[in-house]
DNA sequence: AAACGAAGCAACCGCACAAGC
DNA sequence: TGCTTGTGCGGTTGCTTCGTT
């Protein structure tokens, strides 16, 4: 299906997003919520489909996101869900308020990777480099014994060579910390020693709630080649998220995201309360909360080690100042409080600063 | 100052899945 | 039950900016 119905009506706009689009949506969906994403361009005055008027405002327009460079709590935390959680961008974003699948995502890509690669760790297995490379040398050697043994037979083939690849496992394949059975790998476990911490995460006037989850200061600290035993476990530094938007919110009567704060981090688009109420049994964010203590119960007997409590970091990277270099062209989102977008506000963060 | 490559990031594409008919 | 439509997700692309020569 890809491209969705509506893009072949007619011609519509591809690209970046005008000032002028941002206004539009951002308007449209501040007074009626978005309601049917194919209609919102169409309500809303736009030439665009209906999925790129989500994906902009998922990733740029909704009020509750929190700008700047990623923070090392937040890094460390992407390793820790990574290792578990593989590519899933969307469940590791809900782990981290503020933060958008797509932002991860390409924080990933373009920075941890690299900088795990660098320190002989492989981010898609999150084992040493060596164990990998040794591990593809006996897979070639286990397929050249096999593709001997079953020369000619194509069915053998398929049977013997194949990684099971269902949809359902694929994730936890390639994460390679997690087997089916969802306890970390022997690899995770020396590397990545989990330790269990409890984030206080303020979502910006809503209910603060506190939520256990499985970083790890070591595999931070082989990333930032910091003795372990001098790193001190980190826990959310709260007050880095961005704070809601208080003048949309006094405007319009709209609590922007604490309404859903307190249970979830609107990580779909239900920053208004007529989105939290339908949305709110379709999160998880609560027994999510839950299963991650579970996890961090059950994985922490895996490795029987205390717990160390939660401490700060003490030169926790505050985020930077997005809204101080907002450009003035864009005079509707100011007066609304948005940021200005990056693709014309000249924000640029630099994620390697902060390792 | 210009050219070029690298890095960062926004947005698109295509697939999967769910809901409705 | 199968088809259509809508939504969400992950992978990828391509543009912009930055840094280096």
């Amino acid at each position: 299906m890809g491209r969705h119905s509506c893009c072949y009506r007619e011609k519509l706009k591809k690209g970046l997003w005008s000032p002028e689009e941002d206004e539009k949506l951002l308007n449209y969906i501040t007074q009626y919520g978005h309601g049917c994403w194919s209609s919102v361009p169409k309500l809303a005055g736009l030439q665009r489909c209906g999925k790129s008027c989500r994906l902009r405002w998922i990733n740029y327009l909704r009020p509750d996101l929190k700008r700047g460079g990623f923070t090392q709590q937040e890094e460390a935390l992407i390793i820790e869900l990574h290792s578990a959680l593989g590519n899933r961008w969307s469940q590791i974003a809900g782990q981290l308020p503020g933060r958008t699948d797509n932002e991860i995502k390409n924080f990933w890509n373009s920075c941890i990777k690299k900088k795990l690669r660098q320190r002989g760790i492989d981010p898609t297995t999150h084992k040493p480099l060596s164990e990998v490379e040794n591990d593809s040398n006996e897979s070639e050697k286990k397929l050249f014994r096999s593709s001997q043994a079953n020369k000619g037979c194509n069915g053998g083939m398929k049977e013997s060579f194949l990684p099971p690849l269902a949809s359902s496992t694929a994730h936890e394949n390639s994460s390679g910390g997690l087997g089916l059975s969802g306890k970390p790998s022997d690899h995770l476990l020396q590397y990545f020693s989990f330790q269990q911490m409890n984030y206080a995460v303020d979502m910006g006037g809503g209910s603060p709630f506190d939520f256990n989850a499985v970083p790890s200061s070591s595999s931070l600290a082989m990333l930032n080649n910091i003795p372990v035993s001098t790193f001190p476990a980190p826990a959310m530094a709260a007050h880095h998220v961005k704070p809601s938007i208080s003048l949309l919110s006094e405007n319009s009567g709209i609590t922007s995201s604490s309404n859903c704060s307190a249970f979830s981090y609107c990580t779909d688009s239900a920053p208004f309360p007529w989105d939290c109420e339908n949305k709110l049994h379709k999160q998880q964010p609560l027994t999510q909360v839950h299963s991650m203590e579970e996890d961090a119960g059950k994985w922490s007997e895996y490795l029987q080690m205390p717990f160390l409590s939660g401490s700060s970091f003490p030169d926790a990277e505050p985020s930077s100042q997005p809204y101080s270099n907002i450009k003035p062209e864009i005079e509707g989102l100011q007066t609304l409080g948005f940021p200005q977008p990056a693709a014309y506000n000249g924000f640029r963060t630099d994620p390697l600063a902060l390792l």
